[in-house]
DNA sequence: CTTGTTCCATACGCCGGCGTATTGACACGT
DNA sequence: ACGTGTCAATACGCCGGCGTATGGAACAAG
């Protein structure tokens, strides 16, 4: 009988001790010794409850797959409106500085053909999904697959601004960051879609050669 | 007399050398001797040319910002008119598959504070220059800068879908490609700047027709 | 009290990469 | 011919991480 009783670590304990070494050191940082330290014990432990490191790997990518994609895809889901949505989904912009950090180590690794597949599986259930909710919008595949990449690569581009220039990026209490919110709002729904209400002059902006 | 010659090597071969090494296997696989054995050469060059490791990523880096601002941003600040900066900002996206390896293999990077210094500068003359492109064209900082803000994060997303999911991206010759560049044209630019000729077709488009 | 199971510690051998020290092979000027 | 400077090969010690082997503590069941 597995115990979640006593002070006993269990192979989950070792999978989020080695997302979080993804999210602070990197793939590279995933070592068995090093974390055992961490844990307070030593490899022994590890070697029982895994085969090898690169076990210990799978199971922290399958961990960081269902947090990434069943997880907030499933949040956003909640939402049937397809406007109200994409637009929550522009507000998921503001993630979790661990959650980016963990994505771009994993992007960037090269190592294991392991960590490809599941970065490309996360990435694509995710495409798929925003561009499902453009077609929800009612416009056609190609359309909506151009808006969905446009809209894609600001939030990924935007984890990454976060990261590299962490003082360019405004801080969620200061104004700054609602404006720009509000500004992506128009920007990445095509214009039939776009809130009506707010700022007028934005959409005076907005409305320019239409209706 | 530093001598171009013969076939012997010079510190600037190991850069660059280092730089392929970043974008095959990231920041980690600058190590010397796997370097030594691809140059043809054993560790015993290297320590002539350099004091350690870390002199070699530092002269790496700096052969990469070279290429990364000065190169690309001179190459696009040829263009004068700041509308057509813009669009050519845009094309540039389809940049080199190991530049972008490059780029989020050192920003995955957490190991070496140097190399957080060297993405974080390049990344604000990035910003700055775009941000001054939209300044150009006649609109308040405010604004230019979450204008430039969502040109520069699809830029980068761009980089890392093309990374994540090669097979979603159209490749340079497909009609979709050319597409998706007329459609960034258009969304990247605030109204008033727009190319008026594909105006139309855009509103076509996005029409959600049956056809 | 023995026996078995679960979980961890200790000790060991191995490998790859870093950095140093020493030696060697050419190239040149004198 | 001889030294001097340039660039590279070889050999060595070190360290950190991997994986294994073995032993042991705790605990439950009989």
């Amino acid at each position: 009988m597995p115990s979640e009783t006593k002070n006993a670590l269990s192979a989950n304990d070792w999978a989020e001790a080695a997302l979080a070494a993804i999210a602070a050191r990197g793939i590279e940082g995933v070592a068995i010794e090093p974390l055992a330290r961490e844990l307070g014990v030593t490899k022994g432990s590890f070697y029982w409850h895994f085969a090898n490191r690169d076990a210990l790997l799978k199971a922290a990518l399958h961990c960081w797959e269902a947090r990434e994609t069943d997880d907030v895809l499933a949040r956003v889901a909640e939402e049937t409106d397809p406007k109200l949505r994409i637009q929550r989904l522009i507000t998921e912009v503001n993630t979790s500085k661990r959650a980016s950090r963990i994505y771009t180590a994993l992007s960037s690794a090269s190592k294991p053909a392991l960590v490809r597949e599941y970065v490309e599986r996360v990435s694509r259930r995710r495409l798929d999904f925003i561009i499902d909710c453009y077609a929800g919008l009612g416009m056609h595949v190609d359309s909506a697959r151009r808006w969905a990449l446009q809209t894609y690569s600001v939030f990924l581009g935007s984890l990454q601004i976060r990261r590299d220039l962490p003082d360019e990026w405004p801080a969620s209490d200061d104004p700054a960051f609602a404006e720009y919110v509000r500004f992506l709002m128009i920007s990445l729904l095509p214009p039939e879609a776009r809130p009506v209400a707010q700022d007028t002059r934005y959409q005076r902006v907005v409305r320019t050669g239409t209706s």
